[in-house]
DNA sequence: TACTTTTGCTAACAGTGTTAGGGAGATAAA
DNA sequence: TTTATCTCCCTAACACTGTTAGCAAAAGTA
């Protein structure tokens, strides 16, 4: 009795194909080249298949911000490890966010909604809460051994998240307008002044 | 010999009910809800005349975008000539900039493509130029003050400019989901920390 | 073999930006 | 005044978009 066994596979199997299509003609094109035919074409289906397996464009998109969201949070989570001391562990973090956005573009850009349309929905994720519990925890570390009383985590959180975003958001939509140095060295001065402002 | 003169006034005036039409498509429900088909409708001519007057969709978002540069930079300068003191007009410049955003959310998500497809180019617009010049004028200011002879301003312009611009788009992809008294406090003690480090 | 379920297709609906081509009316020249 | 030109603006189409209704063929079950 393998038989459904089996057609789940193959279920699932098409499901990845259409992940896999809309993913390389996001990589050539962008997101906005990404269309139900052009996929359906891709994986030799016809439309109304894609809509067995996805409900809408919307949810296709949606499975490749969660993974970025995935991919973001092990990798400040293994940037933050690397470090004992909380500042240390920050600069780290900034450094891998910085990282992340720069090789997965177009994932961040799904992640945020950069120079596209839709997804409000990616920001209701609850992969955000944990990104935020990463970095908060380093800052509270901070906080402690400088004996910082006065220091609101949460409040700090948004500004460091603000600061990254920012630069990110505005390289990503500005086509490389500002040079790439400069970006970093701005990412540098901000995080360092922003580490500054934690002593 | 007034008939090209009032010729060209009617032209001038269905190009201005474009752009109205256009702005209260966009008020209603968003950019995503502004065509073209209903544009023509609203102004009760045929599709085709909107392109005697504007080369394409883009153009007319354009505009918009164009007319948030030139207000964003009047209150910027507003804002900076209210104070002698530079680090009281980077605060003061600070607070027009979130005003500004806040006030004007659908013309900011023009200028920077947030939420929406389009838009990279109104990242090459020259006014983008001026906005700069105002805000590094009031930092070089401060450095002259300072007596700081380390500090870039162009970098620290855009560290301004990416605390201000992550902020605000978070904002606004995330439909206040973070509380609008929050936002305010993180812009205030990001700001607080910018000018602390030009001393 | 007969019945049921699953699968995947064609074709359509309602919308998008954009443009080719032509008809009617206003202006200018005869 | 008649004829020619020119400007204005419309209908209709093209090539797309996301989404879905309905049906035919294949696969599995009795």
């Amino acid at each position: 009795m393998g038989i459904i066994e089996r057609r789940l596979r193959q279920k699932e199997e098409v499901k990845m194909d259409i992940l896999k299509a809309a993913w390389e003609l996001a990589k050539k094109d962008g997101w906005q080249a990404v269309s139900i035919r052009k996929i359906a074409d891709a994986i030799e289906y016809s439309v109304p298949v894609i809509y067995d397996h996805f409900e809408n464009k919307e949810a296709i998109l949606l499975e490749f911000a969660k993974l970025g969201f995935e991919k973001l949070n092990k990798q400040m989570e293994m940037a933050r490890n690397q470090y004992e001391d909380p500042a240390d562990q920050i600069k780290a973090m900034a450094d891998a966010y910085w990282e992340f956005a720069l090789n997965n573009t177009e994932k961040y850009q799904l992640m945020y909604g950069i120079g596209m349309a839709c997804c409000d929905v990616s920001m209701a994720l609850p992969e955000q809460q944990k990104l935020m519990d990463t970095v908060t925890s380093a800052i509270e570390a901070m906080a402690i051994k400088s004996k910082r009383t006065d220091i609101n985590a949460c409040l700090k959180y948004h500004t460091f998240w603000s600061v990254m975003h920012g630069l990110i958001s505005i390289k990503i939509v500005g086509n490389s307008a500002v040079d790439a140095q400069l970006n970093k060295m701005v990412l540098d001065d901000a995080i360092a002044g922003f580490i500054k402002n934690l002593r």
